[in-house]
DNA sequence: CGGACGGTTGACACTAGTCAAATTGAGTGG
DNA sequence: CCACTCAATTTGACTAGTGTCAACCGTCCG
């Protein structure tokens, strides 16, 4: 796969750079390419690099001591993510990174962005403008797994989801095409495959969805809408 | 109160700034000092202003549609908060930050902080560091909101909130003294305030916490370490 | 053709939420 | 100093919502 410099300005962070600065991180970055199972990097490690995602689907997911996963993210082509290593010295990825499809990334060393940070403004502000959507992201969803009900959260799920995935392709119809496990959608949303797949299944039969083997695809979007929002 | 701007030394973000950036900083911001139970600013309120507490204890919240609430995360003596603001236009606070002791902050303009962030990396630089680790941490929780149970993350949270306490303040006794109702430590836990009333009068009774009226006192952190801990 | 994997469904257990009622403790005004 | 008030807390009874586990099904693919 070839990679455009002029690629990269999808990227938010790199909204407000210079030609030569993307072309300096094309330059010193290259690309790596998974099939869908393998990972980028696993938690523990050395947060040596940081990506972006150029096509595919990736998910950041933390395992705890006992083994239990839980999906913290999903990312879509043109996101960069593991940025953490640019800011701290030493830092482990706090994270796991599996490709739920086959996907490529650019792969930038962390010391790299991280000299580049010290005299480029922009770049420092622009990650931490994208980290503060991180932030907000993580705590609504924070806020939903202690309040809400599972049913609520995978609807909420499936919309957000469907939202990420139409802004990315263009394909604006109504009704979008995902493909992942009842398991995955377990893990998005902490609670357990038989959940979902007892969910699923009783939406399939009033209509709200089309399921299938690692697809879901919404044919109702306003129905699920009302599930996410119900207050009682 | 007075600060003299040598006292931001010990906020994190301004760690490696230069005494005139310090200056600078103490003589555009002021002080605001509430009363326990008041709150600096509400979730939804335009975000003009980031604060950095000075004395006390602040906590911030999210509430939900239906009216729920969470506790976000507990604010100690210098620490910033609400620093999003000064990334981003025309952003409101995502959360409210109430005083759950008398507090007093050092407040300073969002769009202040912004130009100054503009001219020197080491600002945008410590921010986006400062924003990694609050990532983290609340990953964390969420890794814990979804696969642990109340018992679990009602003693994690104990022994997480005495050691950022016993951190602040310079007692290193084994045994901090805690102050916050059930009902914080319920919306910090993602549980109900009877829930935790139960949980803790069991620890009482089995010796390994001392409890009272919005008063915990940890006697045996081993054992609920032990307890956050147990996997099963 | 035969696994293997993803998914479905049922039976059951159990955690933790809900609600009502009683109790305690701190602070206040007389 | 005491009675009073009100908020914080405790406790019990009940149960909804989810997790757990086992058995089974369908389909994709070597």
């Amino acid at each position: 796969m070839t990679l455009s410099h002029h690629d990269l300005r999808q990227v938010n962070v790199f909204a407000e750079a210079t030609d030569d600065d993307l072309q300096l991180v094309t330059r010193n970055g290259f690309m790596r390419s998974i099939e869908e199972g393998e990972y980028f990097f696993f938690q523990g490690d050395p947060a040596e690099y940081l990506y972006v995602l150029i096509s595919g689907q990736v998910k950041l997911m933390q395992s705890s001591p006992n083994g239990k996963q839980v999906n913290i993210r999903t990312i879509q082509p043109w996101e960069m993510f593991a940025a953490l290593g640019a800011v701290r010295k030493d830092a482990t990825y706090p994270a796991s990174a599996q490709a739920i499809q086959d996907s490529a990334a650019l792969v930038v060393r962390s010391d790299f962005m991280s000299e580049m940070m010290q005299t480029r403004p922009y770049l420092a502000v622009g990650l931490t403008r994208l980290m503060t959507t991180l932030i907000q992201e993580i705590q609504a969803r924070y806020r939903e797994l202690a309040t809400e009900r599972v049913e609520q959260r995978i609807a909420r799920t499936l919309l957000r989801l469907a939202s990420q995935i139409g802004q990315s392709s263009e394909s604006q119809t109504t009704s979008v095409e995902m493909e992942f496990s009842r398991q995955d959608l377990a893990e998005m949303t902490g609670t357990t495959l038989f959940t979902v797949s007892r969910t699923l299944s009783e939406w399939e039969k009033i209509g709200l969805i089309d399921a299938g083997r690692e697809r879901i695809r919404i044919k109702d979007s306003q129905g699920l809408t009302k599930i996410a929002d119900q207050s009682e």
